[in-house]
DNA sequence: AGCTATACTTACCTATGAGTAAGTAAAAGA
DNA sequence: TCTTTTACTTACTCATAGGTAAGTATAGCT
């Protein structure tokens, strides 16, 4: 009706990012998005001429929006274990309710096929990230919070590969394996508070 | 030219299997198949009727493989500490060479539009790692060659997700990120030998 | 009021995917 | 030797996928 108001952009980025996060990006089509929508075909193209630019759209959004909270974090001084929880808590989240899961993994069998643009922007993503969590559990560990052996790199690495496993492998089993993972990393690095 | 002699089956599985673990089961056709070994389209068809078929060979075939080595490690008298290194060592040698992803990896995004026999087959086999690893951990813990906090359960969600977390981002960083995540389950899972 | 840009729709095209039916050559069995 | 079975091939069908071209209604600008 009134093409100036309505946010179709950002609904199909929505609904693509849900089916990218649910069934990979070889497992759904443009199809799925106009007829969840209500819109023509050729409406997603209009806004997304190639799957590579919906795919790169839906990376960077994502990037953005992780990014964000990143930079959120620390500017407010958050300490590194409650960074940590909120990351623990938003995997939690996006894997249990909605059983999303993680771009990384939704990603991984596409990669060899993607765009350089793509695949550049995933390890620019994957590197942040990592940064960002190498970083924390440094910081943790020097002021006390935090305990762990060997190269905070390396502890990073664990975590992530760990929650990322669990997010894909939670639809195959009947109990809730991000929570069991989750709930094991904290048992091991959160150094108990005094009295315990 | 014999029929009878060619081990065509056994060579669409073998390259379907590894077209499943780089691009994911919606990632490859049958005429990725049949191209390389230099046959039909309706060749493969013949020995897998669906892909479902295909699929669940490729899983079942996986299933075995993993159950004939797991019951040859027992059976064998490995201690725990040494049966998890095979486990590694496959699992890095998978992933660093052929860059291969785990197989629940590869099958993660397909999951929920796999077959009612697929999907029983991937849960079965998920379980029995997770069965064996957790039983080898423990065992390793109650002889004191290996250590850890925790439930052993847990613990064995955690170094499984992880590991194959780490196969599936590997492709996208430069550095080798399976070997890193098992270098660092080592470090914290091994008990120092004596004198150290 | 008239023009332009935006945000679509209708109506296509072409490639590729899974899958099938019918035919064929060779080996195995009776 | 004749028949059946195995392991294919040729030659298709049909659905879906990504993608495009041309048309249309609305909003904003001049």
């Amino acid at each position: 009706m009134s093409p100036r108001q309505s946010n179709t952009r950002e609904k199909i980025v929505e609904r693509a990012r849900s089916l990218l996060q649910h069934h990979g990006l070889d497992g759904f089509s443009y199809r799925d998005i106009s007829t969840h929508l209500g819109i023509r075909n050729a409406a997603v193209h209009y806004h997304f001429p190639s799957k590579d630019d919906l795919g790169l759209a839906l990376v960077e959004d994502f990037a953005s929006e992780i990014e964000r909270d990143i930079e959120h974090a620390q500017r407010a001084g958050m300490p590194p274990k409650d960074q940590l929880e909120v990351y623990f808590q938003r995997s939690h989240g996006d894997a249990s309710g909605d059983h999303r899961i993680c771009m990384f993994g939704a990603l991984a069998t596409s990669y060899s096929r993607l765009s350089d643009a793509m695949q550049r922007a995933m390890v620019r993503l994957r590197s942040g990230v990592h940064r960002w969590l190498a970083d924390t559990l440094e910081a943790g560990r020097r002021s006390g919070t935090l305990r762990f052996v060997g190269d905070p790199e390396a502890k990073a690495a664990v975590i992530a590969t760990a929650i990322q496993g669990a997010r894909q492998v939670n639809r195959m089993s009947p109990d809730d394996i991000v929570a069991v993972v989750i709930d094991q990393l904290r048992e091991e690095l959160y150094v108990p508070t005094s009295k315990e």
